[in-house]
DNA sequence: TCCAAATTTGAGGTATCTCTCATTTTTATT
DNA sequence: AATAAAAATGAGAGATACCTCAAATTTGGA
């Protein structure tokens, strides 16, 4: 297994270094086998703690689960959130950010699996997800590259297409191109036209490294 | 329970009746709680049936989904490419045959919970699904609507966004807005600007009934 | 109507899961 | 080092799931 929080506890009490080993540990068992086919015992079993210790801990498998994805969720887009603040084109960080979001999930397929199952399980994780975006829309809108602030549902819509590009890679291979055409259709959804949509996924992609 | 497919099997044998009747079942207990948490005891509760019986039809709970969710998916699209086929224009197709499976699976919440599950738990339910457009597709690029055929990729983002569709007003209230605004998104996706993709949908859509 | 074949039944073996709790072990403070 | 508080343990109660199979019931053709 690989320690995500748990590595980032090291000086913490007991508490707080079991609780994350039993995250990681859940973390780990819903990439192997889903939210829906993880039981406590695998979760505790990889985590190297006992079934009873899981209680003192959760109250049961919802909880764990929640906090695992809003835990994953959180420390990707706030990554992002950083690393996408230099750039001063809107249209800019929407393409940097969804390109980037995408390459963290598969880069770690634990973390991604974890999302996509948490999307499917969990009211509003898609939106809680696609709402970074309403910042960065906000920002095309002011420099004239965008029209209007996205409706919620238009959000959920790029969050179905950002969860999409993430499980087919996971699924089969990575592939640089999946992420591309993502971003091109979010733009495209966005309201741009196909011609700029792809110009623009050039522009702020090209340059970009993985 | 309604019987979807046992109505169709009256003149049929003792054994395809069954099959329906487990299949019907299987459907409704799916609808209740999902495919993952669905278990064969449940499905022939409902279905009226004794435990044992069901192992004389099928193998085990992935048989019977699969099955349930081909069944469902083809009854619809037979149904769609049936009424389109009056339709000339390729555009036209694609926003007619979109917005009535949406609406198919709204009305029929049973079938529309299977496929939203079935998108999740079967590989390539959800290019199936989006497969029919293809034709639909080449029509309009032979009339000059539309450029280039879609990738499989492609066809997956336009599954999506249906699926999305369709899962937002299960989960919800039916709300023939996310049809219109699925239907302009697929075809920005396929390359239509927005305004065209807005007028496009206007057009087909505003003299259809629900 | 009769009866062989097809179908259904439901108890029960085996396995697994969730959650509890009395006991043991570890931690951290004095 | 001593010890009280905190945490971890793991056996087990109770529930439920899958699947089998010998026996009972139903079916449909001769």
């Amino acid at each position: 297994m690989r320690h995500y929080f748990q590595d980032k506890s090291t000086k913490l009490g007991k508490r707080e270094r079991t609780r994350s080993l039993l995250i990681d540990g859940a973390i780990a068992a819903i990439a192997e086998n889903g939210m829906g086919a993880t039981s406590i015992k695998e979760i505790t079993e990889i985590a190297g703690l006992s079934n009873g210790t899981f209680y003192n801990h959760f109250q049961g498998r919802d909880e764990i689960f929640e906090l695992a994805a809003y835990s994953v969720a959180k420390e990707i887009t706030d990554e992002i959130a950083e690393m996408v603040a230099v750039v001063q084109d809107g249209i800019g960080r929407i393409v940097i950010s969804t390109d980037a979001f995408i390459g963290r999930a598969v880069a770690a397929p634990d973390w991604g699996a974890l999302l996509v199952n948490a999307v499917h399980h969990i009211r509003d994780m898609r939106f809680d997800i696609g709402e970074h975006l309403r910042a960065d829309v906000a920002l095309a809108i002011e420099q004239g590259k965008l029209s209007e602030m996205p409706s919620s549902f238009l959000v959920h819509q790029i969050g179905a297409l950002i969860t999409l590009a993430v499980e087919l890679q996971i699924a089969g291979k990575a592939d640089r191109a999946i992420s591309f055409e993502t971003c091109e259709a979010v733009l495209k959804l966005l309201g741009l036209t196909p011609t700029k949509a792809h110009r623009a996924v050039q522009t702020f992609l090209s340059k970009t490294t993985v």
